[in-house]
DNA sequence: AATCGCGCCTGACGGC
DNA sequence: TGCCGTCAGGCGCGAT
């Protein structure tokens, strides 16, 4: 399911219900996700808490309290739900958080996530800026105060893999996820198996535009739906309809008409236009 | 140091 | 109908 759009529009869902909201019970029904819950630190750390933030750093969703950082990953298949009851009506319930308010009755959060990709863990504040999960982390896209095609110049020098690679790894920008990569490189006229050293800055900083506004405009009809993504509330988002390359292989390009191919780039499905990219 | 392949899981889908 | 192979939006590890 999740790039940083989905991430973002599952956020501003949650971030409705939980600002300023106490959690209340946090059950949980799996000990492990992909790594080990630290179930009892979390319950300590977050619940019984005042909410004060809730925010989204890469593809992780953060829940802040006074005592410190819940912290959500939705891997490859999760989802989160804000539903009225505790009741558990998926399969793959994970993990389920009340958020008491004074204004309406209690919501819950569930977290849902049937491959167990996903994670779920926690930190205080003096560990989240070291925290392993965070350290390592390139510069969020849609953050304006620095120049994302000049970063990525710098960084790619010398760098002798696929462009798409470079742009999916999180070291290098967060939140390019397989789908907005193919998206990305499609509107850029970039072709994904270029080395990303042999890449120009005015390239650079044309791909920078298309990446921030692919997100944008994804974040802004909610987030793409392709088999099961739903937003917190339920809504599915309606952005598959507008990708140009994404899963459209023997299609005809938009622009030129000629077939969208497919091939494989490191173990990923990359979809192109040979006439429009090089 | 940089790069790539693989494995972690379940579920959906298509071919036979 | 069911069985089997393939594929899926992410990421971290180990081998090279």
């Amino acid at each position: 399911m999740p790039e940083l759009p989905e991430v973002e529009t599952v956020k501003r869902a949650v971030s409705l219900v939980a600002l300023g909201g106490k959690v209340g019970a946090v059950q949980f029904h799996r000990e492990d996700l992909r790594d080990p819950i630290p179930i009892e630190r979390f319950q300590s750390l977050v619940s019984n808490q005042i909410i004060t933030d809730v925010t989204r750093r890469s593809k992780y969703m953060i829940l802040t309290t006074s005592a410190g950082h819940a912290i959500f990953h939705l891997g490859m298949s999760g989802r989160i739900l804000i539903l009225d009851s505790d009741q558990i009506e998926q399969k793959h319930t994970h993990m389920v958080m009340a958020i008491e308010r004074k204004d309406y009755a209690a919501k819950f959060l569930h977290f849902i996530d049937p491959r167990r990709f996903g994670r779920i863990t926690c930190c205080t504040h003096e560990e989240k800026n070291s925290f392993s999960l965070f350290r390592d982390l390139g510069p969020e896209p849609l953050e304006h105060d620095f120049d994302l095609g000049k970063h990525l110049w710098r960084k790619s020098r010398k760098r002798s893999q696929s462009c798409k690679a470079f742009l999916m790894d999180s070291r290098n920008v967060v939140g390019v996820g397989n789908i907005y990569a193919n998206e990305a490189l499609f509107r850029a006229g970039i072709l994904p198996e270029k080395a990303a050293g042999a890449i120009s800055l005015s390239r650079y900083r044309l791909l920078a535009t298309e990446i921030v506004s692919v997100l944008n405009a994804a974040i802004q009809s909610g987030g793409t739906t392709l088999r099961d993504f739903f937003n917190a509330l339920g809504k599915p988002g309606y952005f598959a309809i507008n990708l140009a390359v994404y899963g459209r292989n023997g299609q005809p390009c938009l622009v030129c008409n000629n077939p969208i191919l497919l091939q494989r780039i490191v173990g990923r499905s990359t979809f192109y236009c040979l006439s429009c990219q090089h």
